[in-house]
DNA sequence: CATGAATGAGCCTTCATTCAT
DNA sequence: AATGAATGAAGGCTCATTCAT
């Protein structure tokens, strides 16, 4: 494996760094060759560091992986919240929003499939991700108070989380090219359903 | 532990129903321990066969996994079609034809969540996935023809299948308790979109 | 695998030939894909029968190997009879036989390889391997004396075969083109030796 | 059963350590139960070492077969400069050699073995087979040329380490005594032969 | 805090062999 | 005699994890 070494050994700097160059390196490494078809000593030579550093931060490679999960959660709501306070048309956002989430769902596919495919079976993954989605829908709640839309039924709020994360999933394994749908018609739906929900 | 009594040879019939039986101890399987919490002697077992009968039958895990995953969307169109040739009224089938999806979902979960979990590394599985939500998307028009219904764009009738689709999952691993949602409300929302499409 | 069935069932005949189209099919898979990269139902079926037919023939594969074995060497020493039947000049003839030993031994190296790796470890290989030995003396000794030569010692009998036996090896497996060797004047200098034991 | 007493990990030392504990072990295993006969997992145990401690140094049980190999090799030669060190006539010194490299040949029989077993079918073996043969065709040269022999063609050199090689493989299988041979003279003629090498 | 050699349970798979037909 | 589905022991190998340094 393409051990590193690029963090020269006297400039590592604070354990808080070395837990997040594990995490990058694992998210990198899970994107790459799946969450199964990694080992945690792969990671940490990804990382720069040896085998036993892993268990210094993490639990075990279930761990890594949640936190590479929520990472990448915060990555995705900190865009969405800086696409927001840019000033554009409401459609405009919606679909630029869309196109985001497009986006950080290509990126951190590999990781969300790895999660969703424990949730059945994990408890442990499961409270985790349980307990993101409220917090989604929380958010999403804020945002309709914020824009002094109508308030929605939480439900309605799901399904559209639903919708949108399964559809990113879709755009971003290219399930549209694969059965010859028009991306941008998928992407102007998804933003019509992301508007009326930000009216 | 559940081995079953071996099938006794003069029962056991022709290596169409040994198949058959390995199938159907894989999918109950995966849905009892997970996707990669079993293996194939545990499944073989399961059947009432011995380690390598598997392997006669299935070139490895995951080719039992695609088998299982073929034969639940099999079943579960197969319920559809049947749901649909029952006289109703529109909005009453509609409400079934959820009900039945979320149904399917729940007993089929893990090995979803295997396939899924798939997709975005495993070439052969993304692969086999895609032919198939090909065929979905076909019989969805079907559907849409005969129930002499507004010509829909694909694009629309595959956020439909995902939109159904994901919602089923998260009914499925009981998202809808953990976050507080109506059940019923939410299928209602289901069905009023299901309803269009049959329209 | 190439599943021959090119005898039609009723034509197939006595066991005998059964028996010898499997030592056949293993004599030629075995060179093809090496004694332990095979397996008897392999063999069985590029014989054209069944996993089962090899079983009522042979106890076990070590059994067919012993067989190719035994008619390899009966080939061999046909083929060797038949060379000194012909009417030559004493080199003429030796080169001719070393000629002839090292196609035999190229034929059947990897049948040869397997047996005399079974040699060290394996009791009933032994008892084989020096059976067939002793004879392959005894019609050495009897080609002397037919030959009115000048009696020589079993011991140098033996050297000249071993010899003989592991230059036909190494030229089988063109070990002499990796080194750089002149193929003709090994061939020579074997002829050499030979001719000194006809003399 | 064999299964030392664990190396205590201070009298460890080096990995390179470890290594040479594999080969040796995996040596003495090959000779006792054949190297179809063990596995690598038996290997480790004799080692003293687990199961996965052997895959971390090899990657396979071929490759310790061949490092296995090559270091007998390298003794073997080793073995015979020493001997060619002392001060001796040159047919005691021939004698001597033939000796030892009967001895040789006893000690790495079923190692040899699986070599030569596996050249006609393995590439790789084949490859490494080749590389050393070179090296030993080599060393016989500067053995001559420092003899002050009158230089012979390499193909000489070859036939009498071919003779010279089976011969004592067949002493090390005890095939001699299956055959009524007088050990001694073949140690004779084969003793005259290198002698002749070495003038 | 970091290291990295070592661990060992256990999965995946093969294949020689059996036996009811 | 021939069939071929089924058997199951056992081998090869991985990889999450530990621990002495």
């Amino acid at each position: 494996m393409r051990r590193r070494r690029a963090v020269p050994r006297s400039a590592r700097g604070k354990p808080e760094q070395t837990r997040d160059r594990l995490v990058a390196a694992a998210a990198a490494t899970f994107e790459r060759d799946g969450y199964q078809g990694t080992d945690s000593n792969r990671i940490a030579a990804a990382a720069g560091y040896a085998t036993g550093t892993f268990y210094k931060h993490f639990a075990d490679k279930r761990d890594v992986l949640l936190a590479a999960y929520a990472r990448w959660l915060a990555d995705e709501w900190a865009a969405v919240e800086a696409e927001l306070a840019h000033a554009a048309s409401k459609d405009e956002r919606a679909r630029r929003i869309v196109e985001l989430v497009a986006r950080m769902h290509r990126r951190g596919r590999a990781v969300r499939a790895a999660v969703l495919a424990l949730v059945p079976t994990d408890a442990t993954v499961r409270r985790f991700y349980r307990a993101r989605r409220r917090t989604q829908l929380d958010a999403l709640a804020g945002l309709r108070a914020r824009g002094k839309a109508v308030p929605a039924p939480r439900e309605r709020d799901a399904l559209l989380l639903f919708t949108l994360e399964r559809s990113a999933d879709a755009l971003a394994n290219l399930e549209h090219r694969a059965l010859g749908l028009d991306r941008d018609r998928i992407v102007d739906e998804l933003a019509r359903e992301v508007a009326e929900a930000l009216a």
